[in-house]
DNA sequence: ACGCCGAGGTTTTACGTATAACGTCCGGAG
DNA sequence: CTCCGGACGTTATACGTAAAACCTCGGCGT
């Protein structure tokens, strides 16, 4: 009752067709909704009994041939288990399925070398690609496939790109320095991702424009905790006067700033103001709270979704900036005295 | 001389058969590696030239089609923005990628209501499945497909699954419980994930088993910072003698102990002993930082996936039961004197 | 001289679906 | 009575690939 067809291969729609006493044809009409006056309701409905009889579920490749698109797109994205990434693919995914879309990732996280092939070694055929500019070495495999490509945190002036989608990061920046200029910080140190992007080239311009006539340094880390805590470590023992903000660009660089200050005997905020970016977990759960850039993670893997689709239906997807906001905690403070 | 075929369609195995001067199914032969002693070493390279140059790709859906199955397996879990989730991800993509699978993602993260039949939004075809127990809501859609289906995390004398792979959690537990009798506590609080699993269970049973004769109390809470905090600040404000130690099922919900311990001004570990589950990025973000269980998150992935690839290509493949290591760190210390 | 075999291909077929093109029947207008 | 057009289906075809079955030819053993 419960597999009324145990026979090891799965049925077809001919099976059910078969089974209802019409043409295979016929059950395509009818699953695929499309027979309003072309089949009866009562020819209708025993197929769709029959199909449910049997358990019959389509093909996918075969459709997938018949029609030429395969309704999955593909997210390109450095790693999932930076927490920002996790939520551009829920945003992405959630939309994706709005639409009867699906989403695969690209197959090589945290950068551990991809196949030769990572298009093919993602089995799914693609309608299309959505991918940061953070994954370089998957760009490059990008080129060549005639694939829309709707591009995320990249220079909007870049062709090559069907869409860009961007969050305004610099804007992010100018409201931490407004911020801290504010407290009265005039000494800055930059801890900069050490992974090239567009995005960090931009933040880092709107900082040097925005603290222009201050101190500012600016050291580069790759995105963990532990390099982090290094490179802030050895900021801090350098000759001359100690920074009293530090300006991350990302909260996971913020905590390894923090636990280098701790280490240090360094308080914060009253002797070292700390900013973070992009809000994760993170910046919540450590102590103090990390003051931090929040950016719309979620809605940006669904913007993103949004921009493929535009373009597959051949609708324009003019470039768009999302805005950012400053969450204020208690990571930051009045400059100490000098 | 970079795009030599600009006309918008993409060249199928027959274009490169034309141009190659040979047939289709030489084509075939040659790209599928298949062709020793079929096809002399001349032809071979003016086929592979010739693909090449138009830079052609095989159509993949065809192949599926052809092949009767897709070299691809979904991955079911609840939620990828829990960073153990993340990292069984990488691993299962990466193992599968080793092997020229691909992986998608049931389309519901974060238990948001799925497509009305996930595994047709999720369009990739299917040659089997990866489930975490922790995505209920999944697994009923999972019935009824006649898939193969590799279970994690759940009770391994459950028919039904085509494998079992664990984390031997009880042991985690009792290496937890060990460690604080040791300190001296006799006095605990269990804080319960709220989200029913099997997994959960066993933790439950193995702490009740091994704290057998102590006092033991047991709060649920769910997966998340703000309710872990106020399910333990609840408890802490009940009547009675307080809870010298704190036993959590995830790294996530000891860190809303730590700051609800915080906001009380109970010090950690001096007045209040604290321990984790996963060990994840937050385990050692947090002061002090997490006394945890480590659990092999990659290599679960992994081995989930080494274990759909045995059972897809008809081998045994036995249940199986990953070790778990206590890590020791500053959050739990001797039992305050009473 | 003849058959056989292996090298080096080609022709053909099937995978399961969606849909264009093509019947068929029946009731009503002319 | 004839003819026409819905209503209701069916037949036929194409998508691109992999691989089984088949063909051709030259050389070699007997």
């Amino acid at each position: 009752m419960q597999s009324p067809e145990p026979s090891g291969a799965r049925p077809t729609s001919r099976d059910v067709a078969r089974a209802a006493g019409v043409s295979q044809a016929t059950v395509s009409l009818v699953l695929g909704e499309k027979w309003r006056g072309r089949v009866s309701e009562r020819t209708a409905e025993s197929v769709r009994l029959a199909a449910r009889e049997l358990g019959y579920r389509p093909n996918l490749a075969a459709r997938n041939l018949r029609l030429g698109r395969t309704r999955t797109a593909m997210l390109v994205v450095p790693a999932l288990t930076n927490e920002f990434f996790a939520h551009v693919h829920t945003g992405a995914a959630l939309a994706a399925a709005r639409h009867g879309f699906g989403v695969v990732l690209y197959p090589s996280p945290d950068g551990v070398g991809p196949a030769r092939d990572p298009f093919a070694s993602a089995q799914a055929a693609l309608d299309g690609v959505i991918a940061s500019s953070m994954a370089a070495d998957a760009l490059k495999a990008l080129r060549g496939t005639g694939l829309p490509l709707v591009m995320l945190d990249s220079d909007p002036s870049d062709p090559g790109a069907s869409a860009h989608l961007n969050l305004d990061v610099a804007d992010g920046m100018r409201r931490v320095t407004g911020h801290l200029l504010e407290l009265g910080h005039r000494r800055f140190l930059h801890l900069a991702s050490a992974v090239p992007s567009w995005t960090f080239d931009v933040r880092a311009a709107a900082l040097a424009e925005a603290l222009r006539g201050t101190e500012l340094r600016t050291v580069r880390s790759p995105l963990n905790v532990a390099d982090a805590w290094e490179a802030a470590d050895l900021a801090f023992g350098a000759p001359g006067p100690r920074p009293t903000a530090v300006i991350c660009d990302d909260d996971i660089l913020a905590v390894g700033v923090l636990k280098a200050a701790r280490r240090r005997g360094l308080r914060v905020p009253e002797e070292l103001s700390v900013t973070g970016f992009d809000d994760l977990a993170l910046a919540t759960a450590v102590e103090p709270e990390l003051t931090t850039v929040r950016l719309p993670a979620e809605e940006f893997g669904r913007r993103g979704m949004e921009a493929l689709l535009a373009v597959l239906a051949g609708e324009p997807a003019p470039p768009v900036t999302l805005p950012v906001s400053l969450v204020r905690r208690g990571s930051t403070g009045p400059a100490p005295a000098v």
